[in-house]
DNA sequence: TCCTTTGTGTGACAAACATCACAATTATAA
DNA sequence: TTATAATTGTGATGTTTGTCACACAAAGGA
């Protein structure tokens, strides 16, 4: 569990033992059955989330009752209502899992102190940043550029795994198309 | 020029007289025309831009020779082609002036000097990062929850000043939409 | 096991949006 | 100023996508 964080933070930040204990001790562990919920739309945002394994999505729910997918997180990513979590809000999307999921949670306060403490951990967090933005550039340029059907083409090499682990639906509301139509899209018309 | 700066860094991290002499030397001034590029779609990208004042947008120009716009930035934005930036590879976004720009230029290399050597500037660079991510995953919502009114309505109320400063071609390649139904929207069928 | 969810495909039709064509107006530079 | 480019609106038409309805298969709990 823990030994992931620290091979994963290690990929940009070395740590001493002696640093990563101090790591460490920000961090709790927590485990989920598929279906239930990390963050809980309305509700206060405790934690930031580090996935040690497991699939979560972050949803949003409109008024119409529809969901609407921002992200998936797998293994090693990093996932949270941030706009929540950093402004202490209440959440206006929910984390939920697609599988049994173990995850290691960070609140906003350990999160600040780690910063402080450990200048490294900042830079982390930083690199961390900049490419969840870089990300969902791409993301929102794929709105742009592409039709329904290229971009689940680029999903689905992107993240081949989600093929098999997610049900076509929610791969539609994280496309941005009805079911129907994602159902159709290899189909000749 | 300089001074713009400092305000806005202040909103984050206070910095004493030497702390900020510190940062400015990172910094160079540069001056941009109307329609000028700052950075060119194929070519390297060598900084990473404050906008002291004008406007500039950030564009992607697809095989067909369509035109997509992933940003604008106005006043006390930072921008640049991230991904190209921090990885040092070639642009594949443009830069261009909308209005004539002045602009502070930060290099990968003071870029890292800078976090190196003032904690607290890698701090305000997360602050500034999270904000972007934050921001980016708010315009894919509107992708996926919005039809092309709501999301022009949307960007209108963010930021009421583009719509007397840019023309409505751009608006509606920032929306995703073609100018022609742009043009049509507020208009009943 | 059975029985209820959940997931998936498909037809018929309506709505949203893109494309092409053209006109007219407003900036901008020589 | 005058010519050229840039910007905007709008009609006609076709394409893409959404919605509603239904059937059926697969998965999971009692």
């Amino acid at each position: 569990m823990l030994e992931k964080l620290r091979e994963h933070i290690k990929k940009i930040v070395p740590l001493t033992d002696e640093e990563f204990a101090f790591v460490r001790a920000h961090f709790t562990i927590e485990k989920y059955k598929k279906r239930e919920f990390l963050i809980q739309h309305g509700e206060r945002v405790k934690y930031s989330y580090f996935v040690v394994s497991g699939l979560i999505m972050l949803v949003y729910d409109d008024d119409s009752g529809r969901q609407h997918i921002v992200s998936f997180a797998m293994e090693d990513w990093w996932e949270s209502d941030f706009l929540a979590y950093f402004n202490q809000t209440k959440a206006t999307m929910s984390l939920q899992c697609l599988e049994d999921t173990a995850v290691l949670c960070l609140s906003l306060e350990d999160y600040e102190k780690l910063c402080a403490g450990l200048p490294k951990m900042t830079y982390f967090f930083l690199k961390k940043a900049n490419g969840g933005h870089i990300g969902s550039q791409q993301r929102i340029l794929s709105f742009l550029t592409s039709n329904a059907k290229e971009r689940y083409e680029q999903l689905l090499t992107r993240y081949p795994s989600l093929f098999q682990r997610v049900p076509k639906t929610l791969l539609a509301a994280y496309l941005g198309v009805s079911r129907e139509t994602l159902s159709r899209l290899w189909r000749p018309s």
